[in-house]
DNA sequence: GCTAAAGGTGCAGTCTCTGCAAAGTTTTAG
DNA sequence: CTAAAACTTTGCAGAGACTGCACCTTTAGC
């Protein structure tokens, strides 16, 4: 998270106040009554703005729900090109994901409120997955670049695809032990079974 | 037997031809216009039903254009459950997906089309993907039976999920060559690359 | 302070989606 | 062949999501 508190003027630092409260209100109501049973009006009553408001900093109910992804995208991107060409494309992006890690643990609860709501409603999961596709797509890029493989060859899409499996297979587990385990070494732990090509763990 | 077309009545013939064509139409209006420039009464006019009639079908506009995902489900998991238990998870995997191959590469022209709409539309493509919330959930539950691991290890939520990217993988390099490369293949490439555990083509 | 920019809000209107009850059609049984 | 049973289609009313627009309030910068 960029959370400069003090470098923003009264203004913004209300906008990020106003946001996270409808996003928690949203999430708190929806974990309560269910995705249906809850209406727009109703989350801004609870964050104390017209319901019009709602609107003009989430497109769409959803979307306050699974959070803003394209905040992280910089975040990702950077940490992928701070590692060392010279490291595999799978570990390069392993290291990069560090920074969606640092930033779920750092707000833990939210995120275990979050998960909750998501693992509840199918259509939610599927938006925080794929929901940026813009970031997928620029990862790709990236690991294209720094492979040095043409943008339209099948490894970089099936690297961070398989990356992206591997996130969030290490966050729906990580949700269901409540945040008990550490969700840096459940991710660990989901890139060295696909490094090691997913042996069969009988065989193993 | 959900496919069979000589053992249904009249009633249900027509069903899936009604729900054929409101796919269709949906499909190539959106394929034309854009997906907030078509709305369901249109589609509805388009396949000659009611708007009313749409929803006895879809739930969602979205849902018309996905396709039924469900209807897949019990496919693959027989398949899967044909696989011997010998074979490693992952390779039963491939195999299990065959399956979906089959009914894409056999109605080619839709599905091609499907996939230019749907990697237009961020939100379906998420739809795409996780409208296996149930399905993946499932095959989860046969790969730990058939591996003999607690439903709640890593190992057969990890597969499952990389056997998904994997597919959605295939699928979109396989619509990027407007069908012209066989999916099947792209699939066995793609599982092959994961089998290897994804090394850094650079490296070998 | 004053002004210009930016956020907040109400309102009207479109579109999605649902429940309900009236038709209309197909199937079944007599 | 016919009438009841079982469905499907449809119109209608209504809730709720979302948008454009005009107006008001707050804040930043002078």
């Amino acid at each position: 998270m960029t959370s400069d508190d003090t470098t923003l003027g009264r203004r913004d630092r209300k906008k990020r106040q106003t946001r996270a409260a409808l996003a928690t209100a949203a999430l708190r109501l929806v974990a309560e009554r269910g995705l249906d049973q809850v209406t727009v009006e109703e989350i801004s009553e609870a964050a104390d703005v017209s319901a019009r408001t709602f609107f003009n900093y989430f497109p769409t109910k959803d979307d306050a729900l699974v959070g803003d992804t394209e905040a992280d995208r910089d975040g990702v991107l950077r940490a992928l090109a701070a590692v060392p060409t010279e490291q595999p494309a799978l570990e390069a992006l392993r290291r990069a994901l560090a920074e969606v890690v640092d930033e779920v643990q750092g707000d833990a609860e939210l995120w275990l409120l979050r998960m909750r709501v998501v693992m509840q409603h199918p259509v939610l999961l599927a938006r925080l997955v794929s929901g940026n596709a813009a970031t997928e797509q620029a990862l790709v890029e990236a690991v294209a670049a720094r492979t040095g493989l043409p943008p339209d060859d099948a490894y970089p899409t099936l690297v961070v695809a398989v990356a992206g499996a591997a996130l969030r297979t290490a966050m729906v587990r990580w949700a269901a032990s409540d945040g008990g385990r550490s969700l840096g070494a459940l991710l660990d732990e989901a890139f060295a079974a696909v490094a090691a090509g997913l042996p069969d763990p009988r065989t193993g």
